[in-house]
DNA sequence: GTCTATATGCTGATAGAC
DNA sequence: GTCTATCAGCATATAGAC
């Protein structure tokens, strides 16, 4: 019950995360202060420093959890079955993850030269895992003669950066509902990829 | 023959923006300082002001004349001709015009919400035009029955995205030559769209 | 756990000598 | 046109009171 002196909340912790993970999308890592992180939590910026041991972990922290979930949602989503399938389940789920979390996906893609060469190398690793499912069902599809023979490694990154963008026009109010987006995607996917 | 105290070159002002180009696609905008840019060109920071009245006009000025550039470039190249022969000069101009100028490119998608409101409407306008040309080169394609009736302004954006992925990964000493990188790609936006 | 205060250094931009 | 010197402010991070 007692409490000490200062303490308002015992959830300041994720809040710092939060806020920065909104600042981080909005202006940018190299753009945003510790302090304006602090007056987003409603804290001193000294306060910060409780939670984080300084600004680099915070966005080091930030695309660790966002790639960690990111392969834990798609690892829980995987299936067996038809490159075909797999494709379309891979897509689509890209395409809502993707839509769902547009402030992490924003950092992550956008901040990575701002971490350090170890944070980076960390990063990346993760990033090129998810890549590489994509690019083992392109292969599967090869295999199975229903996707065109090509430079699997290009097609996959032009297939990502094709899904990914779609961060960059897609808003909730907008005209298209996530399910219509994802239909339309799917569709270019598919037929870019097959004979 | 005279020549003013201190004065070493004539050409510092183009060298302050290539300078400001290398340093603002490595580190980014907010990261780079005025002393860095100056240090880069060999003069002290405050000899910058003479070529520019801030670091935001060295940021717009790089934009703006990436922008001019491309439609400039674009302008020359456009043809007259079926949907499908313009989408493929249109998607090799693309391919090529990115490969060439990796620096510029990624500066204009990265640094936008670095500008002003008033440069980022002026750049966006200018970034507008361009897709606005995909866009009617695929409602061509509709109206000719040769391109699969879509969302032609979704199909922009996807078609735009997956062209402009291939500056996060191609190296000029990489396996494979621009011509198969255009190629490649052609052949991924032709199906994508087709019917 | 949060506060205030502060150390130390870098920021963009300007003034005036040469 | 470039230099040196400087202004005023903000950066990250830390110290110590409560």
């Amino acid at each position: 019950m007692a409490r000490t002196a200062g303490s308002h909340s015992d959830i300041t912790g994720p809040r710092v995360l939060d806020a920065a993970l909104r600042l981080f999308a909005r202006h940018g890592y190299a753009a945003v202060s510790m302090r304006q992180i602090a007056k987003e939590v409603g804290v001193q910026a000294g306060a910060l420093y409780n939670y984080t041991p300084d600004k680099q972990s915070l966005l080091f922290d930030l695309m660790r959890r966002h790639m960690d979930d990111l392969l834990a949602s798609r690892a829980k989503r995987r299936r067996t079955g038809s490159a075909l399938e797999k494709l379309e389940d891979f897509t689509r789920f890209h395409i809502r993850y993707h839509l769902d979390r547009s402030d992490e996906v924003f950092i992550a893609y956008m901040e990575l030269r701002n971490l350090t060469p170890e944070n980076f190398a960390e990063i990346e690793a993760l990033r090129r895992e998810y890549e590489n499912e994509l690019e083992a069902i392109l292969r599967q599809g090869e295999e199975e003669g229903v996707f065109a023979p090509a430079d699997t490694r290009i097609e996959t990154m032009a297939v990502i950066a094709m899904l990914t963008g779609v961060t960059t026009w897609y808003r909730v109010e907008g005209r298209l509902s996530a399910d219509e987006v994802e239909r339309i995607y799917w569709d270019m996917v598919r037929k870019a990829v097959s004979v």
